[in-house]
DNA sequence: GTTGAGCGTT
């Protein structure tokens, strides 16, 4: 979202993007826009937000009209102290127009970058490097996966139901809530339609039992048995509030295990 | 009221 109202990003035909790291998580836009103009000219200012939480993950882009103009933010705003926070700004990498980056860093900035990285005076963290090490990580799937393990770290009994609850795909816990609730929604309109054609306990039979005698299991009804134990229930509506109610009520007395086996 | 060593959107 671009801060000056337009959608996506205004005009690319000859920005530069800068990212700007360690920034405060208060840290707007608007904060952050008035100190990189005064270096140049700024095209547009972007703060990746947390989808769910709405935050600021950390971090800013900043766009620049010229690229000697972002050079010099670079220097002279990096490591410039923001809402308490030591900034830290250099190019982007891996944005759209990565390309055009890399083209304006490699032309005239490649012994400033140096510089810059020399008069850094971060103290690097190897011990992370030695974990990843040996792993064919790629650049961006090591920041996504670290994000996603932070996040769901901090609760990490809500972390342990989904493993539980589902095949603890990497995949899938990266998408987390997201694909948790959107599967329980489809599943919940495209449930009285599907319920009619195949028989549930059939054919969720054949995998496991192919013998039609043996699918005859001591337990009747093996749903209700999961309706018995009501966990199964919980896992399946984390949030009943982000389902529509009325949706999961019509559902639920559809559902009955007596009008199923009545139906059947 | 909160994290942190990171790369982006109607």
């Amino acid at each position: 979202m671009s801060h000056f109202g337009r959608s996506g990003p205004p005009d690319i035909r000859e920005t530069y993007s800068l990212l700007v790291l360690n920034i405060t998580f208060r840290t707007t836009a608007d904060d952050l826009f008035p100190l990189f103009d005064k270096y140049g000219k700024v095209v547009d200012v972007f703060i990746p937000r947390d989808r769910r939480t709405g935050d600021s993950r950390g971090f800013a882009f900043v766009r620049y009209k010229y690229q000697d103009e972002a050079q010099k933010a670079v220097e002279k705003l990096d490591g410039r102290v923001v809402d308490g926070r030591e900034i830290m700004v250099q190019f982007a990498k891996y944005g759209p127009n990565a390309e055009r980056i890399h083209k304006g860093r490699v032309s005239e900035s490649t012994s400033k970058l140096k510089s810059r990285s020399r008069s850094r005076s971060r103290s690097p963290r190897p011990r992370y490097r030695d974990e990843y090490k040996g792993k064919d990580y790629g650049s961006r799937s090591r920041s996504r996966d670290k994000y996603s393990r932070d996040r769901h770290h901090r609760s990490e009994r809500e972390h342990r139901y989904r493993s539980r609850s589902r095949s603890a795909s990497p995949d899938n816990r990266k998408r987390g809530r997201y694909d948790d609730e959107r599967r329980s929604r489809s599943r919940s309109y495209g449930s009285p339609k599907s319920r009619r054609s195949p028989s549930p306990r059939r054919s969720s039979s054949p995998c496991r039992s192919p013998s039609p005698r043996m699918s005859t299991s001591p337990r009747t009804t093996p749903s209700r048995v999961e309706n018995v134990h009501g966990r199964n229930r919980k896992e399946r509506f984390p949030t009943p509030k982000d389902v529509s109610p009325h949706g999961r009520r019509d559902d639920s007395p559809s559902l009955s295990p007596r009008k199923s086996d009545a139906d059947e």
